[in-house]
DNA sequence: CCAGACGTTGTT
DNA sequence: GTCTGG
DNA sequence: CCAGACGTTGTT
DNA sequence: GTCTGG
């Protein structure tokens, strides 16, 4: 993406990761288009309350935004991914590394394509279940970062530099989200992990699940583009293969 | 010392 | 609120 | 992405 | 050769 993804499960089918419930008010819409700038309702599983299922705004909000957090994220749409490699050292991030680790739940991402002749796709990336095509997709923790301001969750999605997979499809950016192994979720999680571990995590904690993408349609990027139903991630013939 | 950023990668 | 850059 | 640095510390 | 800064 890292600015869009899908939500599509209903929130109970997620509790694999969040045994006692749910916490925040809000509640999350299933959606095959939910956009990082609007700032929409995602589920996370916080470090601070691990067994449940937080609903949280998707745009981190620094300590120095909190005295009007929606007019930060208003006006500023930067703090929606966080750099696993910078953010020890970033101004806006680094208190919450220790803090305020989580993970988001999704089941799908889209991520650009260029191709030689500079036409984009959009692709559709997920993990099939055993059934093996994109009608049944796994859960996908994404490494996130958080503040609490006043009780609500604001988050930014981690990314790192993409593997051999990822490259290929984000092939200008060769950025991907950090989508942890479902083994490592706990240790990222943990609220007194280590830097070192952490580091680690971020380089080598990458899923050895094998992705699946595919090209869809290039609606999905127009700034008016509102439709989040199943079909956004119907297949469309790809300019050409990437594989 | 003060001003300005504070962030990362989408665009149809 | 705090750091960076000029 | 490309250009440019890449380093440390004496004295008056 | 690789990292940093613009």
């Amino acid at each position: 993406m890292c600015y869009k993804g899908s939500i599509s499960k209903e929130e109970r089918k997620l509790m694999g990761y969040g045994n006692k419930g749910k916490k925040g008010i809000r509640t999350i819409q299933p959606s095959y288009n939910v956009n990082a700038f609007s700032n929409p309702a995602i589920p996370i599983v916080a470090q601070d309350s691990p067994d449940y299922i937080t609903t949280a705004t998707w745009g981190l909000v620094p300590f120095w935004g909190k005295r009007d957090p929606e007019k930060f994220l208003k006006d500023s749409k930067y703090t929606l991914n966080a750099r696993g490699e910078d953010f020890w050292e970033t101004k806006s991030y680094k208190p919450y590394v220790q803090e305020g680790r989580c993970v988001i739940l999704f089941d799908g991402f889209y991520e650009p394509h260029t191709f030689s002749s500079n036409k984009k796709q959009p692709f559709y990336c997920y993990v099939p279940n055993d059934a093996g095509d994109y009608n049944s997709r796994s859960i996908l923790p994404i490494a996130g970062i958080y503040s609490i301001m006043d009780d609500e969750y604001y988050v930014s999605l981690v990314t790192t530099e993409a593997n051999d997979f990822f490259a290929k499809v984000h092939n200008v950016k060769k950025r991907m989200p950090l989508v942890l192994d479902d083994k490592l979720v706990e240790e990222w999680i943990k609220p007194e992990q280590s830097k070192s571990v952490i580091d680690d995590l971020v380089r080598k904690g990458f899923t050895s699940k094998e992705f699946h993408a595919h090209a869809v349609s290039n609606d999905i990027y127009k700034r008016d583009f509102v439709r989040d139903g199943k079909d956004v991630i119907d297949p469309v013939q790809p300019i050409q293969n990437i594989f």
